[in-house]
Formats: structure tokens, sequence, C-alpha cells
DNA sequence: GTCTATAGGCAGATAGAC
DNA sequence: GTCTATCTGCCTATAGAC
């Protein structure tokens, strides 16, 4: 199965957005990168506001792939955790933040149905560190106090937090000493 | 003193950056909600950049005095990291991001005179956090495990990340329940 | 200091040929 | 599906009158 046009041009426009921001990306940049032109892009997205639709619901399908694979190869809660948390700092290290995340900065630039995507995004990643979490706490490798959904909560926005502030100073180091300081208050071993 | 017309446009410059990001934020938009003309603000801005700068700048002095004045009128380093908690939930109130974080999402606008402007924000943040957490640890208001210092950087993440995450709902209480959550497991009280 | 007028560029989007 | 050509509108910025 080829990759399609419409693919790849989800694929640039997704890491312009995660890079650059919203409203610093343009249809003139994606045209540059892909070697098609403006007009060709709006054939397969007749809107901005539509490829930008499109691009969370696949980023969204991509995180529930990539956290369904993540759950199958790791053997503790705590792998899982920390699976997690390394995919994201290699989003800082390419000067990237989460997808959704820059999306919630240039909230006021969106339509309603993508708010709603972002939100439903967000529901998902924050279920899937509840899960972890509890997980994590039955094989014994984590340790927290509470419901593993506030725990949840708190470890979200930690790192999106870091990932922000990583930004600033584009070093990844930035972002990985809160995790990793996190990690250990959390990790049993 | 009267307020400069610079001081207008920085006000009304810095709310409209706060909500809707560097790059949705206008001449015109200013124009509009101050009464005077494009051409005028480029009088006392002669360019966004140079607009951006002086914000910065601003906000970062003002952040000094806010938090000098916070620590007369606060008796412990708990009440210290519960008005500093306030006062950017009054932000998420008002659909607006911290300036810094703001600007940091959108870091790839920036020229590099404003980058170091937000990297020592961020830094003046830390540090202020870490003396509030020392203080508490002493006054015995504060109770959390290693360095003042790490433990800023991880305040820090988690409430700027919870604010981001806010804004997806434009709701205050996704800022609030991670934020209280946080500062429940450090009080001693 | 603030105005009118305008330049020059880039944005998102469309029409119609191939 | 992709192209060339073009539209309209907004952007930052400047010139010059008052």
């Amino acid at each position: 199965m080829e990759r399609t046009s419409a693919e790849k041009i989800l694929e640039i426009a997704q890491e312009l957005v995660q890079t650059r921001g919203l409203n610093a990306m343009s249809y003139a940049d994606i045209s540059e990168q892909l070697g098609i032109t403006k007009a060709g892009i709006h054939y397969h997205f007749p809107s901005k506001d539509n490829l930008i639709l499109e691009m969370v619901k696949r980023y969204h399908q991509n995180f529930r792939y990539g956290t369904a694979h993540v759950n199958t190869i790791s053997k503790t809660g705590l792998e899982r955790l920390e699976k997690h948390m390394a995919y994201h700092a290699g989003l800082v290290q390419i000067r990237a933040l989460c997808l959704c995340a820059m999306l919630a900065s240039d909230s006021e630039s969106l339509s309603e149905d993508v708010r709603f995507e972002v939100q439903a995004f967000f529901n998902t990643s924050r279920a899937w560190l509840s899960d972890a979490l509890e997980f994590g706490r039955r094989d014994g490798t984590l340790t927290f106090r509470g419901s593993p959904d506030l725990e949840a909560a708190q470890v979200l926005a930690l790192y999106e937090g870091a990932m922000l502030l990583a930004r600033a100073w584009n070093d990844v180091e930035r972002y990985n000493e809160p995790v990793q300081r996190y990690l250990a208050t959390v990790s049993t071993i």
C-alpha cells in the first residue's frame, strides 16, 4: 500500500504545525516541501480547517495504535510510562510540541469541530495514562496516592508543560529533568 | 502619572498575544481596541518584534513586582504558592496563557532577543518558586523530597501544562484539578 | 503623536486547462 | 490529480500631511 498524496500532505503539514504553530504554517510551506502546488493541496483538503481536522483525527488514531503497541511490548506499568515519556522526548528533539498541545495554545483560531477533536485526544491520553498507572500499581512497579485518573491528569499536565518549557531553550534536558524526576518518585524500583 | 500610549499599546497587545497567540495578533487588532491607527502604533513600536520584546521585558518586570508583593503579604511558603497558583487561575479564566508559555509555543517565530527574554523570565519564575518552596520547608508548611530548585522546575512545568490543557476546554477546573492536587501533596497542613 | 494613504508581500481559496 | 493564473483580503511597514 503506497502512501497517497493526502497522507503525505498530512504528514508534512503536521510536522509544520507541531514545530511552528497553526498560524505559522501555510499551504505554500507544504507545497514547497512536497513538490506539488498550493492548488493541488486544496484538491485534497478544500480548506485549512478541513486539513487540520483530518490531521488531528489521524494524530489521535496514531496515538491509539502507538499506545496499544506500547501495551503489548511492555511488561510493567513503569515500562509503559517510560516508553511514553521517551516518545515525547523525541518530539522535543525535533523542536516539536505534541500536536494537540500546540493546537490548544492556538485554540482561539480553531473551529468547534477541531476543538472537540483536540479534547477527545486529551481524553484518550488521560485514560491511557490512568490505565498505565493502575497497571503499574497492581504489578508493583508504581506507587502513588489517590485515583489513577487524577494522577494521570497531573502527569499529562507535567509532561505537556515540560515540552513547552524545553522549547524555550530548544533543549531536551529541560524536558527530561522534571519528567525523569517524576518517574523516580513513582517508581518502586 | 498617567498611562502613556506606549503603555496602553503594550497592555492591549499583551492580552491579545496571551489569548490568541503571537501570529494571531495584529496591529489592526490593537488599533481597533485602542482607537488609534496602525501607523500611530508604529510610531511607538517600529516593528512587531520590537513591540514583543518590550512586552516580555515589561511582563518580566511585573512578575518581579508581583512576586515581591506576594512575599511581603504571605506568612508561609504554602501561602506564597497558593497565591501564585490563584493568579494563574485568573489568567486561565480570561482565556489567557502565561505570556512566555504562549511565546514558547510560538518560539520559531521569535527573534533571538525575544527568545533570551523568555528564557530569562522562566529562570526568574523557577528561582522564585524555588525560594518559596525552601521558605515553606523551613517554616514547616511544605514538604517535598530533594532540592527546591528541581522541585521548582517540576511545579513550573505542571502549572504551565495545566494552563495549556485548561485552554482546550476553556475550563478553569482543568487547571485547578491538578494544581490543587499538587498543593495537597506538598502541604503539611 | 496621530492621521490618511499606500506600498509590497503573503495568506487562503477558486476557475479552468490539461 | 496537478497545473497556471488569479482573486480578495490581511499582514507589516513607510511616507508625508497635520
